[in-house]
DNA sequence: CTCTGTGAAGTCATTCACAGCG
DNA sequence: CGCTGTGAATGACTTCACAGAG
């Protein structure tokens, strides 16, 4: 085990093996080889032994991998184990789908707040369970008060590095943003922006070009968690 | 120019490209480098002219690009200047919210048809624009008489797979997906995922080690399309 | 013998650096 | 001159292949 650098590929794989794992678990498997891993979810198996290799020795030689055990520590690398607190910036479409999302509970977060700066949706209530919108005035207070410590951006591009701003001022470190704009973070702050104009704007890249479309990387028509185009499938 | 296989990290950034241009656009900006554009949105200037390069020659030495004729070519390399045509799959809080998103129009989308198998949601109306959810049955039949050529998969993980074969069977061939999960498509068929839960669980990770969280592979705060870590900024 | 953990090799992407055009 | 287009150099990630533990 060597305690180096470890890159957003390999934690967004580390997310997808947690996933592999519950599974698994829910399978009744008890114990999985990096081979047996590799072959159910179309990645390579030196890739996985090399991931989980970085944050300790969790296999046993000629048997593989506690399925239990490897998914607490996984849960306790991700950080998964203590509960996350997020705000939701923006009471649009989005954000309202946001806030009652159902996969938020699954990983430990739970939505605390939404903020708005439209009068007219402020004290408005949205999503699945009706969170009160609050003016974005109140962010500092609220994050301070609830223990926010991630924030979802779901306001227009224009907008979206003032409100950025406004949620580095208010000490979140975590952001999730689906503003389609290119962010400015400080130093310190974490941004993972989910851009659906570029995701769009390749689809119809593909469908323009149906001849020679892409370099298919592993020709195994599973390429979403395997290679660095992270999160696309071709075959 | 050389007619090679281009990468989806390629067409991400062309995407960005587009985007610049039409900022540069509206605030009447006639000629740009790749200095220019480099600097102004933390990209590699040798990386945009490769990039650029691809398809052509659009550039004048020692002047630089015609931001309109360079955007009007992007246009027609991603396919938006053909209208394309979306169906959605699944019309609970994500999937309604996209049937009412703004951002589709401005890639030359429409939303032309909303889909569910539960009988409680087939017959409402979901989104801004109020769309008919109609059942999943009806997708093949709609997708020939719309023309439609993208679906949005918003169902669950678990039904997901069995949903993008239904999809598949209609014929189309471009998928955005935000299921939680791995899926299969077959050959000439391209998916794009966007899965909430790996994103948080990487922020969730950030967090957990603040010390020495990552990699920052462009040390400049503006990582999110000038690398492979694609859509991802920290600093 | 099986399967992990890992150095070495291979593949792909980005950045450098410059020849050459306008 | 300045800037594009591109070979060469660098760097990052993945895959191979095997020593060694159980």
């Amino acid at each position: 085990m060597k305690r180096e650098k470890i890159s957003e590929l390999t934690t967004n794989r580390l997310s997808v093996y947690l996933r592999c794992l519950n599974a698994l678990l829910a399978n009744s498997v008890a114990t999985v080889s990096s081979q047996r891993l590799a072959e159910d979810f179309n990645l390579n198996s030196a890739q996985i032994r090399k991931d989980l290799a970085q944050f300790g020795e969790f296999g046993v030689r000629g048997v593989g991998y506690d399925v239990r055990a490897l998914r607490d520590h996984l849960t306790v690398i991700l950080g998964l184990d203590r509960p996350h607190r997020a705000a939701i910036i923006g009471a649009g479409n989005l954000g309202s789908a946001l806030a009652g999302y159902y996969g938020w509970s699954a990983s430990n977060f739970s939505v605390v707040g939404v903020f708005d700066t439209d009068p007219d949706k402020i004290g408005l209530h949205v999503g699945a369970n009706a969170i009160l919108v609050q003016p974005l005035e109140n962010l500092s207070r609220v994050v301070e008060e609830e223990m926010i410590d991630v924030a979802v951006i779901a306001v227009p591009g224009a907008a979206a590095q003032s409100v950025l701003n406004t949620v580095m001022d208010a000490g979140i470190k975590a952001v999730l943003n689906f503003a389609p704009a290119r962010l400015y973070p400080r130093f310190g702050v974490k941004i993972k922006t989910v851009d659906l104009t570029v995701s769009l704007e390749t689809l119809s890249f593909f469908l323009a070009r149906p001849a020679a479309p892409y370099v298919n990387q592993t020709g195994n028509g599973l390429a979403t968690y395997s290679n660095k185009t992270n999160g696309d499938e071709h075959s």
